[in-house]
RNA sequence: CGGGAUGUAGCUCAGCCAGGUAGAGCGGGCGCUUUGGGAGCGCCAGGCCGCAGGUUCGAACCCUGUCAUCCCGACCA
């Protein structure tokens, strides 16, 4: 009888097929819809709900460091954009073009942003006269378009929504603080709200921001085994301020470039928070992130509302707690409430019926538990009910931190021989972790054979030593996987 | 952009090969009985068979084109 769950209603399991999974959970937990639009999605309220948690997060932090909130025009004058020439080829093949305004041709194109260094560069170049009037510390919130060939929910697609930061320094020093000040944030943004643990470092020169003197991500590992770049932080140099002139006088009466960085997270985070965390019966939803942290499920009798009365006085006193609660008075059995909230991911539920209310109690079931595993259920006296499910999500937080980085971990393999490190790569394994010559040529040769590209790279420690994949002298060590 | 596959009801799909005018399960609505893991019975609604052409007396089915989605590859700051 527990299998008795329609054919129809259930998911492909998560593994083999995590894509197959993937996007079935995406519109089965009505994250997204597909639009009208190639390549562009709907952001359904639950969806968008999760994108308030991830820009709540993220907004708070940036404020803490000293950023404001602006925003910027959607399009880019041609003559503009092809002013910093190694960004301008970078992202020449994604960006869509307006060349039409109502029934006239215009003159000029205008690109549709796929990223605003460019005319923020432009603003800043006005704006930024002395070294009095440094640093600028800005950051838009912000839809952007890149023609991409192959779209996924949230992974990639046309149209996206992201957060861009934008600053401009008197010295490269306080620009590199910036850039790995930011850099943090994102670590713990994805670590201690999202639960997904990453590895910081920077970029090889193939897999560089266009335009960027130096580059830096937060990388975290999918459980097929291909990283996801989930936030970048660019230290600009003075390339930009070079191509848009942004100058200004310093205190030795010399006019001087400024040091620009940009900063961005999209809402891909949420494509590596579903992957990360979901499992067979849909979406995991770590507390921190979750519109909402736990459903009360009342189960009622005919003829007696006494559960009814006694679920919304409970809902009452969570809610005035300031928990994201919600109570599901739905005319439907109890078994389609549990499936669908679990589909949803919500990491609580509360099940409150007459056996429990005569006890005073109430049964508390967790997301990030599977069915009957241990600790899995747990009945709390009502009025306990504020601080023990409070305990219990944060538990779960911890959780599910602790198995992403289990996962994240036991996939980290050190690899000192070369045809283990191609295997390995080719296999998907996880991050592949070696002593690297960090040449180009080496990089474009294992992505040839493997398909795997290096993630992002950190200081080699100890003595010299040899590249893996070359024999050349290393100079790092350097995470390679198959991204997406 | 190359290779492959698929578009039929809200969802998952059958029907197509051997053309004859639309099906199932689930879901949805109403009623009754139910409600501690995806209920039961009865009734009802719902589809220019992705779109556009062509062949044919007749096309969901055959042909051409096109759009979209999925998979593999290329590309993806």
């Amino acid at each position: 009888m527990a299998s008795g769950k329609p054919e129809s209603e259930q998911v492909p399991p998560k593994t083999p097929d995590l894509s197959t999974w993937y996007n079935a959970i995406c519109y089965k937990a009505e994250l997204v819809s597909l639009s009208p639009v190639r390549g562009c999605v709907v952001l359904r309220p639950y969806g968008y709900g999760l994108w308030e948690r991830l820009q709540s997060a993220l907004d708070e932090r940036f404020k803490a460091t000293g950023h404001e909130n602006a925003y910027f025009p959607l399009l880019i004058p041609e003559s503009l954009l092809t002013r910093e020439a190694e960004h301008v080829e970078g992202f020449a093949p994604e960006v869509a073009w307006v060349t039409q305004g109502g029934t006239e041709t215009l003159s000029e194109r205008l690109a549709i942003r796929p990223t605003s260094e460019v005319v923020i560069g432009v603003m800043y170049a006005q704006w930024i006269q002395s070294y009095r009037d440094l640093p600028v510390l800005i950051n838009q919130w912000a839809n952007v378009v890149r023609w991409e060939k192959r779209t996924r929910p949230f992974l990639r697609t046309l149209e996206f929504l992201w957060q861009e930061g934008h600053t401009a320094h008197a010295t490269e020093q306080e620009a590199a603080a910036e850039v790995q000040q930011m850099l943090d944030v994102y670590v713990d943004v994805a670590e201690n709200i999202c639960a997904v643990p990453v590895y910081k470092g920077e970029k090889s020169a193939s897999e560089r921001f266009a335009g960027a003197a130096h580059t830096f991500s937060i990388e975290g590992l999918m459980p097929d085994g291909r990283a996801l770049q989930a936030g970048t932080s660019h230290e600009l140099g003075q390339n930009f301020s070079k191509a848009y002139d942004i100058t200004f006088a310093a205190e030795d009466q010399t006019i001087q470039h400024a040091w620009t960085t940009s900063w961005g997270m999209s809402w891909r985070m949420l494509g590596a928070l579903i992957m990360v965390h979901g499992d067979d019966r849909g979406l995991r939803i770590p507390p921190r992130m979750a519109p909402i942290e736990a459903v009360i499920v009342p189960i009622v009798k005919a003829g007696n509302d006494e559960v009814a009365l006694a679920a919304r006085s409970l809902f009452k006193r969570l809610k005035d707690a300031g928990l994201r609660v919600k109570l599901d008075e739905r005319d439907l059995r109890p078994g389609n409430k549990y499936a669908d909230w679990e589909m949803r991911g919500v990491p609580l539920r509360i099940e409150l019926g007459e056996r429990d209310i005569t006890q005073g109690v109430a049964t508390l079931v967790r997301r990030d538990k599977a069915k009957g595993e241990e600790g899995g259920k747990v009945v709390v006296p009502l009025d306990e009910m504020v601080d023990r499910a409070r305990g219990i999500l944060e538990a779960i937080q911890n959780n599910l931190l602790a198995r992403a980085r289990e996962h994240l971990q036991s996939h980290t393999f050190m690899v000192a021989e070369r045809n283990e490190f191609f295997r390995m790569c080719r296999e998907r394994a996880g991050m592949i972790d070696i002593a690297w010559c960090e040449r180009p040529e080496c990089e474009a040769f294992i992505k040839v054979e493997t398909s795997a590209t290096s993630r992002n790279l950190r200081p080699l420690e100890g003595g010299p030593t040899a590249c893996v994949a070359c024999g050349e002298p290393a100079r790092v060590r350097a995470y390679f996987a198959q991204a997406y």
